[in-house]
DNA sequence: CGAATGTTTGAAGGTGATCAAATGGGGTGG
DNA sequence: CCACCCCATTTGATCACCTTCAAACATTCG
């Protein structure tokens, strides 16, 4: 990197709230090494914010100007687009670490709505002032950059799975999904509450309610997972992953 | 934006070749307003080349380290990856104007091959000393993360399409597609040679070339497209919206 | 505790995939 | 430049998969 500009940012505690560190993933600190993150706590806490939001509050709504990026501190949401027939339509689902709203630097207007899946903690993000923070922190631009280029590269794993696969296959993977970001987050990779209900993981597969209830029955039929409505426990990853391989 | 970190690039001429200022797609100027473009296309054209690809030449391959992005200065590329089971998965056409290799930034290697579907003119720009100009052009970095974050909207575009449209309907979508993209070049939206393979453009679209062919003989028929082969024409726009919006 | 919503399972029907074959272009080598 | 061959494209017939429609049951939240 530059030698040239180099961080100068005062080294000042900053102790005081452990929200004052949120805008990048809080106490997981996935989001940025904490050698990075600790002398740019003090400028990004000056940045951001937080909410609490329940179950069905909106982050934010498609065609709201966009000013802050969203992080989600704790909890789980749904960004979502509403199509010209009124039909919701699920882009992702997100959880603790994720960064939402990045789209909307577009053209500076949100294209999405983001709705909780539960009661959530939220960190709000300014984002002109953190475009110019850009400029003096060049890990935390680049930082930034590798977030948005992960969220390009997770996206092509979207499209490949709704291209490319059959209905099992893609229940399968869209588990494993799940339990590699349960994983990530510290949480038990095998037992965990899916937060969407069918109809939600339908829409983001581009399924029908029935016809996950049914891949999810088939699996467990055959061994492979235990579900109780939202509870599931993966019993046998190993042939998970042969089916989110295609191998059935 | 920031007033303490204004350009200082030299105001030099540099009209040897028009090379020069291709990172950010040359004579169509697209992706860069001329007066941003100006003062920083002395600076640029020091760390970009230029390449000429022939049909079926990769630009880079899955599994390459990403050191370059590329920019499409003419012709036409598709972004493909290779599944476990060695099929090709198209993510993406892209034409003129268009840069690739953006989601490598995310670890540092290419995870998709990008081939050329014709004889292509293609910029390279080293990305390294990119970054660094960053800091010194604050509107070369903010358009930089809006080129990101529209593709980042463009691919939730796909999501959508593959998730929750019939064939007809994605087709339909597939074709505007194209021609609002032929359009912004200044081509004919109504005329125009798709460049991809029936198998191709099934691949990206969640479906077989037989389901294409079918499609777009049914679009003929119904008087909405003429479609010679690869020749494309749109003989009533209204209706290719209409089936696009899913109005059947 | 009751109503509304979410989930499971069944039966029937439609859409798109698969298999197959004929036709037409385009690229390559002579 | 032409002819050939390979491959892309089109079209048809059959079939599997998934959706749709329907009903029973569980859960959650007021």
């Amino acid at each position: 990197m530059s030698t040239f500009l180099r961080p100068r940012v005062p080294d000042v505690q900053n102790a005081d709230s452990a929200w004052a560190i949120c805008p990048f993933c809080g106490p997981h600190k996935q989001c940025l090494p904490p050698d990075v993150l600790e002398p740019y706590a003090t400028r990004l806490g000056h940045i951001s914010g937080h909410r609490r939001v329940a179950r069905g509050d909106y982050l934010y709504r498609a065609g709201d100007a966009f000013t802050h990026l969203h992080a989600i501190r704790s909890g789980d949401v749904k960004t979502s687009r509403v199509s010209a027939d009124g039909e919701e339509q699920i882009i992702g689902f997100n959880m603790t670490g994720d960064l939402l709203g990045v789209d909307a630097i577009h053209d500076g207007r949100h294209r999405c709505n983001a709705i909780a899946l539960e009661q959530s903690e939220i960190c709000t993000l300014s984002f002109t002032p953190l475009q110019e923070l850009f400029l003096f922190m060049p890990r935390l631009l680049q930082h930034f950059l590798q977030l948005m280029a992960a969220e390009i590269a997770r996206q092509q794993n979207a499209i490949i799975l709704l291209g490319n696969t059959r209905t099992e296959q893609r229940v399968a993977a869209f588990v494993i999904s799940l339990a590699s970001r349960y994983l990530a987050l510290g949480y038990s990779p095998t037992r965990f509450r899916m937060r969407m209900s069918r109809e939600e993981m339908g829409c983001y597969l581009g399924m029908t309610n029935e016809s996950i209830s049914r891949a999810l029955s088939n699996f467990r039929r055959q061994g492979v997972l235990n579900v109780d409505y939202r509870d599931l426990e993966i019993l046998d990853i190993a042939a998970l992953r042969a089916a989110a391989a295609g191998l059935v």
